[in-house]
DNA sequence: GCCAAAATGATGTACGTACCTCAAAAAACC
DNA sequence: GGTTTTTTGAGGTACGTACATCATTTTGGC
């Protein structure tokens, strides 16, 4: 037997084609009583509705909008590539995408761009922007509104409704954690964890799982405090020379930030990147090139493709309220060594 | 100004729209002149049909098949489990999946197996089986019949037409190679290389991948040639002990074939796991379990949601004559450890 | 049991493409 | 230049769903 179709819930049902759009479409004007029955009806014959005839008949363009940080990194730029990547390939499947930058650093500001939003016609919004009260809030009026939310690389735990899709950052911390463990053999010393900040999330809790891991190895390894640099390079260069003449030596340093080029030119200039085990974050053109020529170890990163396009399909089942395959949208925490490092794409088809 | 559609098309290229069908569809009585005129006009107006629309007036469904080894190891079990799990999902899609099997080391079952299929209305098959020249000729039948056809997990470097999804294993084989040079430490001592068969192109691959790296670390580690197991307990024991007494001790052992378990039953009577490095292939719920126990120390990994996935997908885009995606398509050498282990999942729904 | 209100049914059009048939025009042949 | 053949056009129906309108039935209040 074929698929069923709406005529088929109809019969099944013993109601018209038009209630059961109705029931389909969550319109108004339909009893409670009838809606139950047109819903059990659809377990029933197991019926699902043929989203691209649906799409079609609409003639809707479902619009998704990503909020990101305003400031450039390479992972930014990374996300920014994906998403026009993603983006042509989208427009076989009615979905429009575009992306508004925001201070991140300016709960104030990100709240107020969230808040025109909603002025727009938009079908659901990505968010990329640290936990704060104003951020919460903001989107908790977007959905009140109806739009679709999920937590775009920086959780939300505070608004349940926006499902995040990112890593998760403690076991990513406890993964650099025991790579640092590893890699630094038998040999004792300091290892040093630099950080732009520590106010956010994030950081937090991959400083939390790092610690997790080295407290195990705390006879051999002692672990620094957080070090901010925030993003000054010459701060870094004072951070790093102090930890130098700590004894025991340094042994191994954990850029938890994504942008580690600053701190890499610093350790640089020290000479220090052989003898040393250094783990980052993300994968980049830059840190690419690190782990080729040796000097960075490690990379703990996630696909950033995957977390646009899981992004996309949360959200589109969101604002069609249908269901979506959880597997399918859980970002891994992935290791990189030179080893295992994938191409760099440019050509798009095959 | 909105996507173009085929009247935009037929009007932008100065024919009918039954022309612009003729076209599209590759129906015959269309002079050359008239066919190139409508394709430049698809370029210039930048026309790219709609497949949801033309499937649905197709009312057709892509039927694609995997042919499976039919020895039950955990790898196959998680492969037809995803399969499983994705068929629902792919309902959406006008999609039906199915699987047959075959005796993976008999080319000629194997072959003929792939010969039954042309009978059946099929459009695409996904063949998961050791390149041998009965089924590479097996392959070039099916594509000259016009089915699309994808090496799946196991690459066939012969028959060009089938894309191959899967792993790049060299790289799997230099990744286990560092992470075995690194979690060694400085230790002195023989890696022994256990494997059913080496028979197969992807052992082979992964051995010269795994020696190439180890080359660099030949003044600490030795490498055993490869041992073949051929899944006998037994005789893995004895290779297993007459390693054990080898000079210098043996410090590591790659686990190249995807079913650890026979093998990991004698590392465990003989009491050898905890001092000595283990790492292998697939994460499936056996090795989950031994990553957690820290008897293995590392696996390495392809998603096989992703690798059913992407079949899928490069199946359909090839039986449309749709691009793909390259990037989505292309399949990461994975590391897992304990720290980055995604959860098992069960439930399929959010 | 009457009336208004609410619920349901019937029906038509649309989305963008495929596929079919028949008619008309253009090209090729002799 | 007339005839056959090939190419093109015109138009309709279908796919499964959305959405709108209007007619009809059912329900609830009194």
């Amino acid at each position: 037997m074929d698929k069923p179709t709406t005529k088929d819930l109809a019969k099944a049902a013993g109601v018209s084609l038009a209630t059961v759009d109705r029931v389909l479409n969550t319109r108004a004007g339909v009893r409670q009583a009838t809606v139950e029955r047109v819903q059990r009806a659809i377990r029933e014959i197991n019926f699902v509705r043929d989203m691209s005839a649906a799409n079609l008949a609409r003639k809707k363009e479902y619009k998704v909008v990503f909020l990101l940080p305003d400031h450039d990194d390479e992972f930014i730029d990374l996300i920014q590539n994906e998403i026009a990547k993603t983006a042509r390939f989208l427009a076989y499947e009615r979905t429009v995408v575009s992306i508004i930058r925001a201070p991140a650093n300016d709960p104030h500001r990100v709240a107020e761009q969230m808040d025109n939003l909603s002025i727009n016609e938009i079908d659901g919004v990505a968010i990329m922007a640290p936990e704060t009260p104003q951020v919460r809030d903001a989107i908790l009026r977007l959905e009140a509104q109806g739009l679709a939310v999920v937590a775009f690389v920086s959780h939300q735990p505070n608004a349940e409704g926006a499902n995040y899709v990112g890593i998760n950052n403690e076991a990513a911390g406890r993964t650099v954690g025991q790579l640092m463990a590893r890699f630094t053999g038998m040999r004792q010393g300091t290892v040093l964890v630099l950080t732009e900040t520590m106010q956010s999330r994030d950081s937090q809790e991959r400083r939390l799982g790092f610690d997790t891991i080295m407290e195990k190895y705390s006879s051999r390894l002692k672990v620094s405090p957080s070090m901010e640099t925030y993003g000054d390079a010459l701060r870094s260069e004072k951070i790093i020379k102090m930890a130098l003449q700590s004894q025991p030596p340094f042994v191994g340093i954990y850029l938890m930030n994504h942008d580690v080029r600053k701190t890499m030119q610093v350790i640089d200039e020290l000479g220090i990147a052989q003898q040393t085990i250094i783990i980052g974050h993300e994968l980049t053109s830059y840190t690419r090139a690190r782990l080729v020529d040796g000097s960075i170890d490690a990379v703990i990163t996630q696909d950033v493709g995957h977390l646009v396009r899981s992004s996309i399909r949360v959200l589109r089942a969101k604002i069609t309220h249908m269901p979506s395959v959880a597997s399918q949208e859980r970002i891994r925490v992935e290791i990189i060594l030179r080893e295992n490092m994938p191409e760099e794409f440019h050509s798009e088809n095959m």
